[in-house]
This record gives C-alpha cells, sequence and structure tokens, in this order.
DNA sequence: TTGGGCTTGTGAACGCTTTCACAAGCCATC
DNA sequence: GATGGCTTGTGAAAGCGTTCACAAGCCCAA
C-alpha cells in the first residue's frame, strides 16, 4: 500500500481495527477458524456493515458465504497497523503513571518495548523500575538517537510535557503517546495522541448530567 | 439544557470542550481575563471557527469584538459537562493500573474522589494504597449502592472486566471507565469509555508504518 | 446439478461534522 | 460621532464517515 494510500485512512477506522485485532487474538486463543463480521461487530461493538466496509479500505480478505480466516485476518492486521515488527520505546517521567506503565506487560505482548526511561529526579535516577534503569533527563536526546527509539512516552507533569516532546522529535521520535494532561504541538510528520483520565471521566459526568431526569438510552 | 438537546452533541464536540476547559483554567492560573476562539484554537489544537462552533451550540457566551471571559466562560464549561459537583467514583482492581489511579491527584483536583478500590486478592484486601483502603471484591454491590458511588474504574484483568460491569451497574453505577483491553457491554442508559495504552500506540505504529519513505505531513 | 441459506464486497444514499464566509457588533482613536 | 480593526455567531457549503441494499459467490444437502 502506498502513502497516499494510507493517509486517507481515518483515526476511527485506525481504530476500530486495534480493536478487531484483539478480538482475533482472543478467537485465535479459542481455537475458531473463521469467523463473520456479524461476530466480529458484535465483539467489538460496532455494526457488520462497518467491519467490512473498514476491511475493504485495504483489501478482499473473507470468503463469501463463509467469513474471514481468523489467522490469516490477524496476520493482515498486523501488517496493516506495523505491527509485523516489534517497536523501541522510550519512557519519560517516572512518576506513578511511569511507573505502572513500565510494569504493564501487556505492552511487550503487543510488541512495544520499553527500552529506555528517563526522569529528572536525583532520588529516581539509577534505580531499577520492573527493570529498566532510570537515566537522567539530559540524557535523553543522545540514548533515543543512539538507541534508535521511534516512540516515545511522555509521563510527565504538564508544563515540563511540551519541552520533552520537542527533545524526542529531535532526537528522532516520530510518535509520542502523551500521557500529561496538556496538548503538545509537534512538527508535521510526528504523530501524538493524548491520553487524559479526568478528560475521559468529564466525557461520562456530561453523560449523566444530561441524564437528570432519568431518562433511557 | 433539555435532555434531547444535551443527546445531539458528539463524542467528539464534548472531548473538545474538556479541552477548552483544561486550557481555560490554565489561563486563569496565568490571570488572563479575555480569550479569542483564535487563541483557544491555538492552546487547543483546534481551529477557530471549531471552537466557535462548539460553544455556539450551547449558547452565546462571549463578546464581539472581544473574546470570552475566561472566567465566566470556565464556569460555563463545567456547568455543560456536569462539573459543577463532585463526583464518587469506585476502583477495581488494584493492580499497576489501579494503584497508580488511586495516586494520580490530578483525578481529585479535577472533580472526581476515588471513595473505594476493590481487589479479588485476599493479599491487597485490608491495605491501604494512597489513603484507600482494598476492600474484598465481594462487598463491591453492597458498598457501591450504600455509598451512592455513581461513576466506576475497571482496572482488572481482560477476562474479569465484562462481570465487574454488570455488577457495577447492577450496583447503580451509570458511567464506566474501563482500562481492560476488551469491549465491555453495558445496557442503554449506561456510558463507557475503553482506555488502551497498546491500541493508542498500535495508533501511533499506523501512521509511522506508512510513511516507510520519509514523506512530510 | 439445482436450490436454499448465508456472507462478503461495494456503490450509493444518508447524515453528521467541519469549514467557510460574512453580517452583526464591540472598542479605541481621532 | 464616525472610522477602522478585530471578534463573535451562524447559515450554507463542503467534506467525511456510516449505513443501506444488493449482486456476487461459497457451501451443503438432496
Amino acid at each position: 500500500m502506498s502513502d497516499s494510500e494510507r493517509r486517507r485512512i481515518s483515526d476511527s477506522t485506525v481504530r476500530r481495527l486495534s480493536i478487531y485485532l484483539r478480538f482475533l487474538r482472543e478467537l485465535r486463543r479459542q481455537g475458531k477458524s473463521l469467523v463473520s463480521s456479524r461476530e466480529m461487530a458484535e465483539g467489538c461493538g460496532t455494526t457488520p456493515a462497518q467491519v467490512r466496509k473498514d476491511l475493504s479500505l485495504f483489501g478482499s480478505f473473507g470468503k463469501r458465504g463463509q467469513g474471514y480466516g481468523v489467522d490469516e485476518l490477524s496476520l493482515t492486521l498486523e501488517d496493516i497497523l506495523g505491527l509485523d515488527r516489534r517497536w523501541r520505546v522510550a519512557l519519560v517521567g517516572v512518576g506513578k503513571i511511569g511507573a505502572a506503565l513500565l510494569g504493564y506487560h501487556d505492552l511487550a505482548r503487543r510488541g512495544f518495548d520499553i527500552v529506555a526511561a528517563f526522569d529528572s529526579d536525583d532520588r529516581k535516577v539509577g534505580r531499577k523500575v520492573s527493570g529498566v534503569e532510570v537515566r537522567p533527563a539530559e540524557e535523553l536526546p543522545r540514548i533515543v538517537a543512539a538507541e534508535d527509539i521511534e516512540l516515545g512516552i511522555i509521563a510527565t507533569p504538564p508544563p515540563t510535557a511540551q519541552a520533552v516532546a520537542d527533545e524526542l522529535v529531535e532526537a528522532g521520535v516520530r510518535g509520542i503517546l502523551n500521557f500529561a494532561p496538556v496538548e503538545v504541538d509537534v512538527p508535521a510528520g510526528v504523530s501524538v495522541r493524548t491520553m487524559d483520565v479526568a478528560l475521559e471521566l468529564e466525557g461520562l459526568s456530561f453523560s449523566l448530567a444530561g441524564d437528570r431526569s432519568g431518562a433511557r438510552g
């Protein structure tokens, strides 16, 4: 697939592809070999038409009358998502969230290895957290570049998030997962996703606040 | 605002409202009193027209030729988002992520109090984590109902997530933040948001994989 | 070989979200 | 009080994503 084709794919489609893959891996563990778009939709919280349309953006992977081959489609989605390899990730900020991420083995299971961790707090530097040594923030540029790290996770307080993002990009990182509750700017060609727990809770709060009369739906 | 008006608001708008509010609070700390849609757009990663359209869905809060009053708009957005009160939250699963959330004070700062934590592991039950006592999973239904808890956070392994969601809903919870990497089903009238760190990294992986020729954009 | 049941792949229709473009309106200055 | 510069609020247009609906195609049974 060419870059220009890839660019046309929407964020929501990519997100669903990940969900499909997660579901397919579960089916694989259960030993299922075929799955229909209807079953995928039920397991992934969407519609059969949506599943088929999403997949059709990349090719024809199913068999009419039968469904999709679980193994085959898993591999295809892994290819599409760029998961046919492992990714080297740098973590910046070893506070509560950063430490939790270092200990969260689902990341490695899904292809993302945190190979370096940084913190500006001297008391944390040198300690090992879940097997990864915490390094001083000053070494970030050198190590990220030297170790060919392509993804970064920002788990610092908001005021330093932008500076960290700048350093990561300068050192060659082209994808950033940001846990600081602030939007960070990056140059074109670099992707950022921000995860803000409180922001998600606020979304729930909105739904509930609009529901004061006990309405259903 | 009536429920039916509220229902028309899209998820993406609600998400942006939260981002606007986050930004406005920062401006308030800086002592700024007026802000234009252009400045908000720059600080929130969107466009001025989008900012104005989002706000216009709820009313006219600005002053032509000047912009929006920072204090006034903050309060308005808090009202809209249902943040004119505090929310009582139950946390289920005190593993790495759960413990990190208990120690993450940004939640309390933004109106969400984790007032109960549950775990099925006897070794964790009874311990206090960041000031909250861990209770046995069996007590969840009773305590959530008795304490008028309206929001739940699931931080258990995937296989138990659905059962926990069912218990939370049964006990009266109408909003769930799910950290288990699996989609959970809930009845109409209950909202769920799933946060999956690996899934977000996969999104970044997709962008980078489609970018092998060093294209810009 | 034929018929029935089921499922994919996809153009077209639909509906929602974003962007555009401009009238209405505020403020400072002269 | 009139002028110029700036900003909001909003219909209309454009752009996207989702849903519909059905032809094409597979498999099983008789």
